[in-house]
DNA sequence: TGCGTATATTCGAGAGGTCGAATATACCAA
DNA sequence: TTGGTATATTCGACCTCTCGAATATACGCA
């Protein structure tokens, strides 16, 4: 029934799949997928398309940033696997590969909410940086 | 009862805190956070510390860097409030500020092992790495 | 006081991320 | 074809991250 990885044959110098490589293949993972959400702008694109796939080109009108730049940041999702494409003639359509992440967004927002005080401080921080 | 923004002064000129605004500074919270996690060795400080508060010292025994780098991941994950430390004697002693990541750590291991392509993929690009 | 242990900070080099400008590619329509 | 629209890629400047080495700070104890 199980499919977990059987023993490495003995020629295998380092035991490549061990539990401890394990564990960390699996960090190196979760740490691969946080530095692709790692950018306000794709933060911005995944929040978009939780209400399902949109074309580049909506996801570029909705966001204020270059055509090049928004393109750059959907290669880093599609990179990553975290956003698919799919092409209909002239326009390409993008969409999330799994709602997880979607998860992610609606924890990270309950986090935002519940530190009042980072909040506050933050917004206190914004509004600094504007009177300068 | 309610504590939502108050509306600004009207010599503030661009008002900083409507809706866009705030959506934007939730968005750049987030990236924030991820920022901080997307590094593997602050992935693994993380989850040593779902277990409960841990000294410095202790984490640093069951990570593979040098103290100083441990030092600076520690810095990283106090500076955006994702861990706290409280200090005993000679002893710096973290955990975590809520449980909420733990929560996203675990919906990380399950988009991990939602996805066998990308999971398989991945350790057949590490066992070849091995091997080169 | 001075020493040892625990932890943090600073520094500089190298790697990697981000941006806009320019350019390339792909598709459709005339 | 030619031209237009949609999207992606390349380039180079700039900035940020990461590391180990060295050093600094803080505390407890003699």
């Amino acid at each position: 029934m199980s499919t977990r990885p059987r023993a490495r044959s003995s020629r295998d110098k380092s035991p490549p799949l061990d539990d401890k490589r394990l564990r960390q293949s699996l960090r190196e993972f979760k740490a691969e997928i946080f530095q692709a959400l790692a950018h306000p702008t794709r933060v911005a694109i995944v929040e978009l398309l939780r209400g399902g796939e949109l074309s580049a080109g909506e996801i570029l009108g909705r966001l204020e940033v270059e055509q090049a730049n928004a393109s750059q940041h959907l290669a880093v999702l599609r990179a990553k696997r975290i956003a698919v494409s799919r092409k209909e003639g002239n326009q390409v359509f993008y969409s999330l590969r799994s709602p997880l992440l979607v998860d992610v967004l609606d924890i990270m927002r309950r986090y935002f909410e519940q530190d009042l005080a980072a909040t506050t401080a933050m917004l206190e921080g914004l509004a600094q940086e504007e009177r300068e």
